[in-house]
DNA sequence: GCATTCATTAATGTATACATTATAGTGATG
DNA sequence: CATCACTATAATGTATACATTAATGAATGC
């Protein structure tokens, strides 16, 4: 084959676009579609799309109901601190397992790379650039600690929680102490020190969740 | 209407059944299963077995290759350890949870019911009774943490063991030890002590986790 | 005798047809 | 005017038909 595409199919591509049109917030939070409509609009059959909308529902993005269909749901403060008391417990064991397994620089250069990325994101304030090597950092990280169901919930925990992000993005203080304790976070685990990294990472977390539902409050967004 | 059964789709059927014979055993690990030969079994078309198969692959409890059908997946010694090491952390973090949110009596009553249940078992060493027990209490344990993310995540995962468990279950010293942790447990939720909740339960799963592995190895069961 | 290619077949992926069911709307009745 | 019942309708849930594709096996050429 001579295009690096390769075939992808219906529901797939209905699952990939419905997920692309919730990020995004064309499907705004809390509407309805029903699956007529999303199959028009996606050009195919109501079957592909039907069997995307159950994926996203179980993966938390959506609910579908008998008669009102997919529902895109929306984040509450509450679902935000659920969201980032979860994503904390998770990624600071992730910490803490990538210290214990002693990874060599190859196995680190992907925090390595996030981190200078994040850097020259910050000294050109380009905050979406930043935003996309931070995620790389999380993803990278959890990734090290070899648990690979580890890996899986925390994405799905993550995707729940993007559409969030890009908004308050634009509201916070730049992210300068975020890259400090990633810093920190990769030093403990260059120096095997999973104590260390759990904590620091533990806090950084908890720290950005304080910041984030600070935010939402003060700008008084109920619903995201 | 008469009966309490609420009606079920057929997809729900599927998806209940399937796991029903998954976690019997009745679909061996390892074994393939096509769209058809399922749909014939379970007296329906193949459009709800297929949707049931996805959600499945979601849930982890199988995988769905384009000529080879639903694979159940096989719990391997490396499996045994990435779950125990996630419900370690789930759980224990669910118990800090607990103990910070000061639940009342009536609220930690599930807590103490299974407890009671899990000495009556052990008293009649009656195993099944004694396994109920121990899923009721670690379930109303992750429920009292208060975030419902963290109870999907965790029911999830231990679905992916239930099969295994039951097998080792027979296997395992009787667990005389395990009723004590939990008491400490409840205790120390009681008291509010979310960093004693965290570390007795902690412990707790990490000593099973062992245990567990030490048996799959001393039997030489290297698939579950 | 072995490899390669082509055809056959079986299973999936998708579309569509059909059955079921909940909802909205209309009309009648108190 | 409100309420209840009934009907019409629209959306879903399921079955089936159809198209696509990968795997198996046979046949042919070397």
């Amino acid at each position: 084959m001579t295009d690096g595409a390769q075939a992808m199919t219906a529901t797939e591509t209905a699952t990939f676009e419905l997920r692309e049109l919730i990020f995004a917030g064309d499907l705004a939070p809390g509407s309805n579609h029903l699956e007529g409509e999303l199959a028009a609009r996606l050009g195919m059959s109501r079957t592909p799309v039907r069997e995307a909308m159950m994926l996203l529902q179980q993966q938390g993005l959506v609910t579908v109901q008998p008669r009102r269909g997919m529902r895109v749901l929306p984040i509450s403060v509450k679902d935000m601190e659920e969201i980032y008391e979860l994503l904390t417990v998770l990624e600071s064991a992730a910490a803490a397992g990538a210290a214990a397994r002693q990874p060599d620089e190859m196995a680190l250069s992907p925090l390595t790379q996030a981190i200078a990325d994040m850097d020259h994101a910050l000294a050109d304030e380009d905050l979406i650039a930043w935003a996309r090597a931070d995620d790389a950092f999380h993803a990278a990280l959890v990734a090290l600690s070899g648990n690979q169901r580890l890996v899986r919930v925390t994405e799905q925990i993550v995707d729940q929680v993007r559409r969030a992000r890009r908004i308050t993005l634009y509201l916070r203080p730049l992210p300068v102490k975020s890259n400090d304790d990633h810093w920190r976070v990769l030093e403990a685990i260059r120096a095997g020190d999973a104590e260390t990294a759990h904590a620091v990472h533990r806090a950084h977390r908890q720290e950005t969740k304080v910041m984030l539902i600070g935010i939402l409050k003060k700008n008084q967004l109920r619903q995201l």
